[in-house]
DNA sequence: GACCAGGCCGAGC
DNA sequence: GCTCGGCATGGT
């Protein structure tokens, strides 16, 4: 095991691995565990830096410092975002929240996974699906399937880890990678609308499934996932009286939220699933 | 036991 | 273009 020290201000390690981006971090009493590629790692926050303690020999860890994003200006993020009180709100009570840099393919495979499910149901799919189809790490930890791998399971095989009805979309998103069909190497460069719509060519991949892959994968700054909860937050905390449409309030984000609003959209995501559910009942 | 979950697809208007 | 039922499974 190597140890790495990465410096960073305004983090907040535990809400970022929590906050419904990533399913593979688990809290145990020395650190947070997970896995980022082939390499098992364990994570603690300290006052200006994260420890990393990790199975890999190389020196270096521009690899972590991607994957946690440590090296980005959270101010200048936060900054940019609209002056209104939802929006002070939501910083006020997430604030180190961030966005984490991660694999397209784990990204893609796990948001397939996610359809109307729960955070936790998603993380023992994931789990499961390590389980049975990643390569092994140690005794306990296996790496995330390859798209390669999982293009030759078999949909009962895929169904066996509790996915029901998205197995045949996770079977067909693997064999269209495996073949060169989709090429997620490249999909970065392009524009974001191409980009959405290569990874929207994909069954069982809209434009929410889309827009988390194009965020949270890949970075690009304005894709902006609307899902049950951020149609939640956008309707509850801009709208309160007046009904608006799932396409009024895309329409909404797309020009309200400036140029980091996919970090905008995590902050009102978070807050709404973890701050502000007593709204939960009357208004929907 | 009802309702819902980081949705999407296909059919019918 | 829009709405709606169906889809598997398990948490609350």
């Amino acid at each position: 095991m190597t140890t790495l020290v990465i410096p960073v201000r305004d983090y907040d390690l535990a809400e970022t691995l929590i906050s419904g981006q990533a399913f593979r971090w688990t809290l145990h009493e020395d650190g947070w565990h997970g896995v980022i590629g082939s390499r098992i790692v364990i994570l603690n926050s300290g006052n200006s830096s994260i420890t990393a303690k990790t199975s890999s020999g190389d020196s270096g860890g521009s690899w972590l410092t991607e994957y946690l994003q440590a090296h980005l200006d959270l101010d200048e993020i936060l900054s940019s975002f609209p002056d209104d009180p939802p929006m002070r709100a939501a910083v006020a009570a997430c604030r180190g929240l961030r966005l984490l840099r991660q694999d397209p393919w784990e990204c893609l495979a796990s948001f397939i996974l996610s359809s109307t499910k729960q955070i936790v149901q998603i993380r023992q799919i994931v789990s499961s699906l390590c389980d049975c189809f990643g390569e092994r790490l140690s005794d306990a930890v296996c790496a995330f399937p390859s798209a390669e791998r999982l293009a030759q399971a078999s949909e009962p095989g895929l169904r066996a880890c509790k996915m029901g009805f998205r197995a045949p979309y996770l079977l067909s998103a693997a064999r269209c990678v495996s073949e060169g069909r989709l090429n997620l190497h490249t999909l970065g460069s392009l524009p974001l609308d191409e980009a959405r719509a290569k990874l929207m060519t994909l069954k069982g991949v809209g434009r929410k499934i889309a827009d988390c892959v194009l965020l949270f994968a890949y970075g690009y700054p304005a894709a902006f996932p609307v899902d049950v909860w951020v149609m939640k937050a956008l309707r509850e905390l801009y709208f309160p009286h007046r009904q608006r449409s799932a396409k009024q309030l895309r329409n909404f984000s797309e020009t309200h939220f400036g140029p980091n609003a996919g970090y905008a959209q995590q902050y009102l995501f978070h807050y709404r699933r973890t701050r502000f559910s007593s709204f939960d009942s009357p208004m929907k």
